[in-house]
DNA sequence: GGCAAATTACTGCCCCGGCAGCAATTCAGG
DNA sequence: CCTGAATTGCTGCCGGGGCAGTAATTTGCC
């Protein structure tokens, strides 16, 4: 009854290795970009959360973009340690850590959007507006099957 | 001119946050799957590869699944360690080691397509034929445009 | 008010994967 | 035949990410 079947299942022919790889060139690609002004695409993601206001403590992170606590703790680390991310405890919360960019973090951060456009407009060359929306479509109804 | 804009860009509206986190619930959800028998999605595909006769050289699986060959060796390390593969150099040419299943290995990945496309299929769940072509030509499409 | 439950951050341990560099071996051209 | 290039597999080092467990703190409920 499904779309895949085990006698005729093969890895190459599966959405799950298409998706594995296509991730691995989106990582590149963004990569790629953002390398010159020395971060990674995740941390790229990670600043520009914040600076969008978003939220400011690591939690709020994890929930949004479906991270582990514990990944988010080590991201952080290398953020802070590069000098583009400070830790304040907040005196509200003391269980809390806010999050400020530093002056050279949010200097960095205003780049990276454009940066990070620029790479995804590369991989969707020839797509048309509706061709994304259908391929987003698709992503997140797999999304919603997987909760 | 092109989709996304530096403006307007968001983490989250961004087709490679969504692949992201797709690829993590594809991962999650065969990981599930295949656990009872001890092994992981990464390496069932491996298994898979070498059972159906594709190669039997960690080259051979690097190339085809666009791994890289540092990854392989380790990956094949965890799998001799769990006595599913066995390493034999090769005597013909000494540079190779060619990969085979143990009968434990053998017996066990029978039974993978069949786990691996459960898992797959309640990912597509509500998806028809031609919505799943549709979703592999635009991944297609983006896979073509990054090299 | 006091105690249980939830939250936050962190740590250790594991798997996954890229890059660079290496040694052994094979192969191809002069 | 011999030397340089290519291939194969391995290693160290790094970043990314999940899971489980822990300590500190806050919150909610009796």
């Amino acid at each position: 009854m499904g779309l895949y079947r085990a006698e005729t299942y093969r890895v190459e022919d599966s959405v799950g290795f298409m998706i594995t790889r296509l991730r691995a060139s989106v990582f590149a690609a963004v990569d790629r970009e953002v390398a010159p002004w020395g971060v990674s695409s995740a941390q790229a993601a990670i600043l520009i959360y914040i600076a969008h206001g978003r939220g400011n403590r690591a939690a709020d992170i994890a929930r949004d973009y479906s991270y582990d606590t514990g990944s988010m703790t080590r991201m952080i680390d290398r953020l802070v340690q590069k000098g583009l991310l400070r830790r304040v405890r907040d005196a509200a919360d003391r269980r809390s850590v806010r999050l400020e960019l530093t002056v050279k973090g949010g200097k960095l951060t205003q780049r990276l959007p454009a940066v990070a456009a620029r790479a995804l407009n590369g991989l969707l060359r020839g797509f048309t507006r509706a061709e994304l929306d259908g391929l987003k479509g698709y992503l997140g109804r797999m999304l919603a099957n997987a909760d």
